[in-house]
DNA sequence: CGGGAGATTGACTGATCTCAACCCGGGTGG
DNA sequence: CCACCCGGGTTGAGATCAGTCAATCTCCCG
């Protein structure tokens, strides 16, 4: 799983000082990070970590997207959130201790950083400013999640997916023509509403009639926001 | 809405040394808190804040029973979870700046003590162990949260009003005779349970048919805790 | 060319919501 | 003292959104 020299730890220096949660720490502070690391390793589909299993540090996300959720008892997934470049996965745990409560696995070739536990809550113990960003990102989850249980609990499928679209397209960008960056299955989309996969085909199929989005196998590209929005809002 | 020489300050001190994220503070640290304040109280029904409104600090429960929720654009309520005494509020919005992302009406009488959010955030910068204690918090949040998600995603009405009532049991506590000792409308069970009033009064009824609970008006007792666990959690 | 994974479509089912009527108990005002 | 009212609770009938099941299709790959 490990290549080698893929980073030398100058640029990993630069990234962990320009998009990461440890952009605040002084000089020394960064000096006890793993800089010279080589980060593991995923291909698309990769298991990063399961849910129950016991974390020990922060994953720090380099390079890929990482898909975070839980499965429900009937085997089906319930996909919490994306993590990104930047982005750290499996703090929850690292902070209380507790066992994983979700999973997380590759949905684009990555590269991850570890980051053990002992050094991440001695910095929240020494550095305030560390402190706060972290507790700043937790609170900002937070409210994500809190949103997000409103939505489903409330909204209509159509709805939802309408939402998502729109997150997705806020979250991983799209290109000169529109097309989200973002190769997701049906599965997988049924997964982030909250739904079936067959609900899904059925309901893109139905934007795409009504000139919203255009469907080019997994490509999707976002035609009128404004309408998607509207219909994520409106009740009717 | 303010009485008088409810609180001591001695009882003040006592609360949020005993049960409070404040506990670990050093008598300096706590001396600066408003130990010596007459906490607000409010009547069952009075908003303590809302969605939308700018927070400034912690609302740390005192007394009596809150219920945090946020509004859909149908109106409709969407219970995210409680606060009993020792809890806080509005702490993430506090933390990040944002707007209060939810409401939050007292179920039962309540008295609640302000403290001001740079007190609370000079705390997080300088007494690592209230930062991380805090964090403790918003983590567990977190993880309640991102169960609560797949649970409304992908379990049945049935099973989510099973389980909100073992997690009343467990969050309430009950009297000698297993009654829950909380007081919520039909509607509210239905707004904490993401469905409607009517299906909440049917599948009650359908649950004392089977023995599983009693109900009288709005006391409800549980009688086969065993039996709704199953019904919580096996899909069939 | 055969196989398999993912995508699509159709038919059917049923859980849950909606709407509307009605009940019940407590409080109020004439 | 009683009629009325009102909020919350209950019940029934009907509508419908969305899930299930099963067949089929389309790529892509070995």
């Amino acid at each position: 799983m490990k290549e080698n020299k893929l980073q030398d730890s100058a640029s990993l220096r630069d990234f962990f000082r320009s998009t990461t949660v440890f952009r605040h720490l002084s000089e020394a502070e960064l000096n006890g990070l793993p800089l010279h690391s080589v980060p593991d390793t995923y291909k698309r589909g990769a298991v990063i970590y399961q849910e129950g299993s016991r974390i020990s540090g922060f994953y720090v996300v380099f390079q890929g997207v990482i898909k975070i959720y839980k499965t429900g008892n009937d085997g089906k997934d319930q996909i919490i959130r994306f993590a990104k470049p930047g982005d750290i996965m499996g703090f929850r745990s690292t902070i209380t201790g507790e066992l994983a409560c979700t999973s997380t696995r590759a949905i684009e070739p990555a590269q991850i950083v570890f980051v053990p536990g002992e050094q991440v809550t001695r910095l929240v113990k020494t550095n305030g400013d560390f402190a706060m960003d972290l507790l700043q990102i937790a609170c900002s989850e937070l409210r994500e999640a809190n949103d997000y249980i409103t939505d489903i609990a409330q909204k209509t499928v159509r709805e939802r997916l309408a939402e998502v679209l729109l997150q997705l397209k806020r979250t991983f960008d799209w290109d000169a023509e529109q097309y989200l960056k973002i190769n997701l299955t049906r599965e997988e989309l049924a997964n982030i509403v909250g739904t079936t996969t067959e609900s899904v085909i059925r309901l893109l199929s139905e934007f795409k009639q009504q000139g919203l989005v255009n469907i080019q196998g997994r490509r999707i590209q976002i035609l009128k926001a404004e309408k998607l929005r509207l219909l994520a809002d409106i009740n009717y």
